[in-house]
DNA sequence: TCAAAAGTGTTTGGGTTACACCCATGG
DNA sequence: CCATGGGTGTAACCCAAACACTTTTGA
């Protein structure tokens, strides 16, 4: 034990070496067609130009507080609109990954969010956005970088936070009937659940609770309007 | 089907930007004493000389291939050893994390490994090592930076794992009795298991299987010897 | 033969699935 | 009155907790 460091506060000036080129990239996930899709932008320039690939952009040391202030502020460029509930992925990095930087470090930002409440719309370096769903998307399309891999993971985790009944905030409007929910979960999964075990379930996790005296009416019986929590 | 990257191309010359600080922090957990610890370092230098943190280094894009490879590097210049078995936990990031750079980024790793398998020696920039409690260190001690939370993010997900018998690679020697194993996973949960379920939830999950003949022989009746898988 | 650790049932309960059933409404 | 979707009840099942029990060894 011991060798003190020479308190010479002069121990390594921070930047002496280079550091790398650091992104934020999004994976905003929804629901639409009855199925889970991911938000994909087909790059305007080089490298993989004409790519379908995640939005991202790079880290600015200058205006971002923090990597998901950052994350917030890439949505902005690029798709236009603000990006709330976001949550991290993963961080992956290396030489390879990027041809415009000897060494490439991203930080991967997952939304899920209403389709319906959310309107991107090509910004900076896009040519367009689309909405693919969440399995072809990591399968069909060949995706620029390492992006499929991002999606996966995203989507993974995403299934996952369903299946335990985490649901994220943002992809649920403020009221909405047991059903309705039932079906956005259904699509997220790509299976059907059992209506009365995923009610039972609801309720035993505390994860709903009815608007008193609000209703949806419509063809048929009205329904309970619930809140989350 | 890519596009060649002309170097030229007008996209965004990436250095336009300063780009943030970058370091690799490790969490690296044990079960000593019956609970579960973590290596703390004593910092040689400022900022915040002499207190306790999590070893970490400066991600060093001339020397590592991705980011594990750099957890790996920075365990042997501050550590001495090797450091396997890595999972990655978080990256933070901020302008006030660390005074010796205007934006510092810090990408954390865990590891968890047998205690006598893992004797590692203060190296550079390390005044000393110490395992501390894993709660302790949350609690007791004043960490540096925000190393506190870091702590607690590995000690969770840690358990997590355990909890669900998802063990990690690392901790666990070649062979061992069930005993031996559920002490260490009472160790890491700081709560007692019961032998049965804790036998029969092992292999419903087909987590080890016994060694054919292979026996732990003591001071009384003697163990069937298990390995991983 | 006893202490100590290895190892094996057996019961109980919580939570989930599967499935059947009733209710309310507009047409 | 009936089609349609809202809403509830019940039995079976899976998993794990709790706890009691038997087995094997060295001393």
């Amino acid at each position: 034990m011991s060798t003190t460091n020479l308190a010479g506060a002069n121990a390594t000036p921070p930047n002496r070496h280079a550091m790398p080129f650091v992104r934020i990239e999004l994976a905003v996930l929804t629901v639409t067609d009855g199925r889970l899709a991911v938000l994909l932008g087909r790059r305007a320039a080089a490298p993989q130009q004409g790519q379908w690939a995640l939005p991202g952009g790079v880290l600015r040391i200058d205006l971002d507080r923090d990597l998901e202030a950052a994350a917030q502020r890439v949505a902005m460029e690029r798709l236009q609109v603000p990006l709330p509930f976001l949550s991290q992925l993963r961080a992956t990095g290396g030489p390879q990954r990027d041809p415009r930087a000897p060494w490439a470090l991203s930080i991967a930002y997952r939304a899920l969010l209403r389709f319906e409440a959310f309107t991107p719309s090509p910004g900076k370096r896009l040519e367009a956005l689309q909405w693919t769903p969440a399995d072809a998307a990591t399968t069909d399309l060949a995706l620029a970088f390492d992006h499929a891999d991002l999606v996966r993971i995203a989507v993974d985790t995403t299934r996952a936070e369903i299946d335990r009944l985490d649901l994220p905030d943002g992809f649920l409007p403020d009221c909405f009937t047991l059903s309705e929910l039932q079906a956005s979960c259904e699509a997220i999964l790509g299976r059907r659940l059992d209506k009365s075990s995923f009610r039972r379930r609801l309720d035993d996790h505390h994860v709903v609770e009815p608007i008193p005296g609000a209703m949806r009416t419509g063809a048929f019986r009205p329904a309970q309007l619930y809140r989350k929590r």
